[in-house]
DNA sequence: TGTACATCAGTGAACGCGCGTTCACTGATGTAC
DNA sequence: TGTACATCAGTGAACGCGCGTTCACTGATGTAC
């Protein structure tokens, strides 16, 4: 039954994708190999073809997610780069928003996984790392850009605003998620709250 | 081997601390019911005469957790009541230090264990829920207190600020915790750049 | 107050179960000649 | 280009292990009379 190279490599893809989706889902622990490796079509037992232990997948699993998630960034911040309106407030209403909330598969890596990675090996540190280090660039860049001239954001200024907003937006999705369930209303607060700061709503001029 | 009402209420009260604590260092999947109880100084057969379920334990161990947080802010806030500056300096400091992100056991539940709590069920969310509004609540009324005259914060735009404001400090601790074994120096950064932003020294004009 | 019995927090062995990982095997692909 | 053999992704049974939970038992406390 041996594959060609490319479909071994589409399937090795395929798991870590896989994982992925259910890594954000349940968290590192709440799915097992074996029902992952069914997920993806497989059977558990070729798994440690492709990987050397569930913790190098985790690993894998997450910078491939963090990756995707900037390069939609990137792409959804230079489509909108000639506006007049700020190209962040479609990103942050999405990030923000109850469908992102209620779908942790689909979403982003950092809000789901962010406090397991705290206590797995340093392979998966490493990938939120790498992940985080360059949405902060990301963020940076376009705090930058868009705003010397009226607002004189240095480089270091700008990375500061982005790991704020970063910290802001994460933190508010989390605390979302952990009383959906028991408590809608506080849910749909907290994210309707963070939203409105960020739109220039709030007293704190922390208008983009 | 019957032990006294108090004797036993005391032992009960032990497996939530002690369970509080491991939780919080390794999630609630991290420590196991025998590892628990025997941390606790009990064999793990008794487990069953204080509660119906590990997850039951873990709701109560949440809400006992976040209201000791809660109880310790409020008479932080309390104690410089009178003072020129902003009583939340100190908390802001503490809660963004190294030491806090280095000490799960001993920090903030929501920092630990928001993450796992999307994942849990009803019970442990209602105990989040309990927690992180009563928090919103002390910070709100604290916000409503100091900034009426100067800054008009209405008792609705206190509990906005009281949602970003924890939002901010919740993401920043869990961002920095997941770097923290791969990248010292963007952990650290991560925790210095929100600090600086609440100390008034950002561009965003967020001083409290 | 004293006696007899029910209660129940604690012990430690045992339960079934699912976990991550390993293994012998299959057979089409890749490669050396 | 054709043939012979090595490679390796996939299968499915099996491994040891630790998990949450249950159980029979112990014996001091609590309670009814």
């Amino acid at each position: 039954m041996r594959l060609t190279k490319e479909q071994a490599a589409k399937n090795r893809q395929s798991i870590i994708d896989t994982a992925g989706r259910l890594f954000r889902e349940g968290g590192f622990d709440g799915i097992s190999v074996a029902d992952l490796m069914k997920a993806a079509g497989f059977t558990h037992g070729g798994f440690y073809n492709h990987f050397s232990s569930k913790e190098a997948l985790a690993a894998e699993a997450a910078l491939s997610g963090l990756q995707r998630s900037n390069v939609a960034l990137t792409e959804a911040l230079m489509d909108q780069a000639g506006s007049n309106h700020s190209a962040l407030f479609p990103f942050i209403e999405t990030y923000l928003s109850s469908a992102h909330r209620d779908n942790r598969a689909d979403g982003c890596t950092i809000a789901s996984l962010a406090c397991d990675a705290a206590r797995q090996d340093e392979q998966v540190q490493a990938s939120f790392a790498k992940g985080i280090d360059a949405e902060l660039d990301i963020l940076a860049s376009y705090f930058a850009k868009t705003h010397t001239e009226d607002q004189g954001d240095t480089p270091t200024a700008a990375r500061e605003r982005a790991v704020q907003m970063l910290s802001e937006l994460v933190g508010a999705v989390i605390l979302a998620r952990a009383v959906a369930q028991a408590n809608p209303s506080l849910s749909d607060e907290i994210l309707e709250a963070v939203s409105t700061g960020f739109q220039g709503g709030s007293k704190r001029g922390r208008a983009i």
